[in-house]
DNA sequence: ACTGATATTAGTACCAAGTACTAATATCGG
DNA sequence: CCGATATTAGTACTTGGTACTAATATCAGT
C-alpha cells in the first residue's frame, strides 16, 4: 500500500495543495504514518503549518479584494493621465490572467486594460464604448508588464463621439492595439457602458 | 479619549472588518482596554476569534479559486456547441461585473464571453484572436442574462483563418455583436491567445 | 548475520491565540 | 452611597503546531 518516502512526500504536496486546510493529524491517518513523520516531511519540503497556509490564502484574497474595490474602474494601474489627451496604465500579468496550459494572457484582460483606459481618458461624466477594432499582435506571457497608452485622436462634437487609439506594449514591443469609438456626454445617467 | 462601550464596540466591528488579521492583544492596546474586555466585546457581538476569521476569508477565496480553475477557459456557461459551426453560452451579470455607480455591465465581460466562445467553437488545438471588431449596441444591466451565439461564417484554409460572428442578446434584444478573425492550428504550442 | 545509514516513531517542553469560567475591582447613574 | 454595569485579573484547558532528544525500525551492502 505505502511506498517510498519520496512517493509519500509527492502525494503530500498534492494533498495539501488540494486542501490546505488539512491538519497534520489528518494527514498522518490519511497516509497511515505518525504525526511526527508528517512533520518531518513538511520540514523537508518546507511546507508551512496549517495556520500559516490558511493565513497565506486569506491574505492573498484579502489584498485582491481590497485592491479590486476602489480601483474597480480602471484595469491595471494608472500612471499618467491628461484628460482628453492621453493616458497610460500598466498591468502586470499574473497567474490568474493566463491560460493554464501555455501561460499566455487571455485576450479579454488586454481588452479590459485598453478599454478602461479609453473610458478614463474621456473627460466627461459618461463614457460609453460604441465600437472598437482590435488587433492582437503578439502573445503576452505570464510575468509580462503591459504598458497601455491611450491617445485621443479626434472628436466629433456634434455626435458626441471621441476616437481613442490604444497601443499596448511589453518591453517596447507592441502586443496589442485597438481603436475605440466612444460616446460621451455629461448627462446624468442615461446609461453607461464599459 | 475613550467613550462608551457601544462606541468602542462599533469601532471594534469596523476595525476587524478592515483588518480581520488583528489579534485580541493588538485590539486591546489599540483601544487601551484589557484583552478580556475585547473578548467580552467579541462575545457580545459574536465576532469569531482571529483564526476562525482568517479561516473564513481563506475558505471563501479557496472556493472561488476552485470554481474558477476548471471553468477558466470559457467565460459564461456553455449550453450548446457544434464544433466549427456554432456555439451558445449564457452569462449572468452579477454585481462584480458592473460599474458601482450605475449598475451597467463593464464591456470587457461582454467581450470576454464573446471572445472565449469564439475560441471554443474552433475545432483545433490552438485558437488565437487576430483581430476583432466590436459593437456595443445597448447597455447591459445587473441581473441581465446575456445569451451569446457564435457562428462560424467562413474559413480561409490556406491562411488558417476562421471568421466567427458573435451576437449577444438579453431577452431577444441584441446588446452586443462582434466579428472575430481567428488564427487556428493544431500545432503543439506555438502560443495561444485569448 | 552484522553494521551503519536512513526512516520512523515517541515523548517532552513550549508557544500563540484563543475559550470558559470565577472572582475581584471600577465606574457611573440615580 | 448603593446597586448595576463594566472592566480587569487570573486560572485551567484547547488546538495545532515548533523544537528538540531519544528510542526503534527498516533496509542496503558487504
Amino acid at each position: 500500500m505505502k511506498r517510498s518516502k519520496q512517493e509519500r512526500q509527492q502525494k503530500l504536496i498534492e494533498t495539501i495543495k488540494a486542501n490546505p486546510f488539512i491538519t497534520d493529524e489528518d494527514l498522518a491517518s490519511h497516509f497511515t504514518v505518525s504525526v511526527q513523520t508528517i512533520r518531518l516531511d513538511r520540514l523537508e519540503l518546507s511546507i508551512p503549518e496549517l495556520r500559516e497556509r490558511i493565513k497565506h490564502v486569506a491574505s492573498k484574497s484579502f489584498e485582491d479584494e481590497v485592491r479590486s474595490l476602489p480601483l474597480n474602474e480602471v484595469i491595471g494601474e494608472m500612471v499618467d493621465i491628461e484628460l482628453d489627451q492621453r493616458a497610460i496604465s500598466i498591468f502586470d500579468v499574473k497567474s490568474e490572467h493566463v491560460f493554464m496550459r501555455n501561460s499566455i494572457a487571455r485576450g479579454h484582460h488586454l481588452f479590459a486594460q485598453a478599454n478602461s483606459l479609453a473610458v478614463a481618458v474621456i473627460n466627461d461624466e459618461l463614457a460609453l464604448t460604441v465600437t472598437s477594432t482590435l488587433s492582437f499582435v503578439k502573445p503576452v506571457k505570464l510575468g509580462d508588464r503591459v504598458i497601455a497608452k491611450a491617445i485621443v485622436v479626434s472628436k466629433d462634437e456634434e455626435k458626441n463621439r471621441t476616437f481613442v487609439e490604444v497601443t499596448s506594449s511589453v518591453e517596447n514591443e507592441v502586443v496589442f492595439s485597438g481603436q475605440f469609438e466612444m460616446f460621451r456626454t455629461n448627462a446624468q445617467s442615461k446609461g453607461e457602458m464599459i
